[in-house]
DNA sequence: GCAGACTAGTTTGCACTACAAACTAGCATT
DNA sequence: AATGCTAGTTTGTAGTGCAAACTAGTCTGC
């Protein structure tokens, strides 16, 4: 056993909740904040705070703007989040592999 | 996307200490709690209270004795926590399948 | 033209959590 | 008897996730 395959795990990414807004961002390009809203489920509030941990750490990139004289937030991940999210899907992997086989 | 997936993680296993102490006794049989110390490389205190955690929702079984004279104390899993460990390793296998392809 | 409702988020407050430092209780050694 | 060791437990603290409440501005009905 390697506990560290398990306890190594990158706990920014291993969040649901974040896992969730990187693996939409990966596969969508770029996506606005009420888009996401919807295709998460997550509250407003819990989306925007997990929005700026992930933008404090150069996960992702957020770009404010205006449509229609209205607000318009967009997202979109970063270099450094493809690689984070690569790199964690590795470590599952692993921990994967270590778990017990079915 | 199914979010659900990502955020129906149950949260008690997810956490990375805690699938390891699971992981472990799964493969383990009965441990005892400082051979458990040295393979999950925790601290005592941190395992002492993950492991109050397993057992109070009956993932764990902890005996308690006395060995030498001194206090000895053996963990096993619980056929409630096996089901919940392979109920995880389902989500996880099912979380892996939503991420990017590599 | 302004009261009220709507939009697009942000901030705040709270309950919970993980973790290690400090502690406990008994045993062994000197 | 004083010190140190063993085997854990408790406490304190910093951090977290979450939704309710709030903010700032826009639109609508009257």
């Amino acid at each position: 056993m390697h506990p560290e395959a398990v306890l190594g795990l990158d706990r920014l990414v291993h969040e649901p909740a974040r896992l969730l807004i990187l693996t939409i961002l990966a596969s969508a390009g770029e996506v606005e904040f009420g888009f996401l809203e919807k295709m998460s489920g997550l509250s407003k509030g819990n989306l925007s705070s997990h929005m700026s941990k992930l933008e404090t750490v150069g996960l992702i990139g957020v770009k404010k703007s205006f449509r229609a004289k209205r607000p318009l937030t967009r997202l979109r991940i970063t270099a450094k989040g493809r690689k984070a999210l690569e790199n964690y899907r590795q470590q599952l992997a692993d921990v994967m592999n270590a778990l017990p086989k079915d």
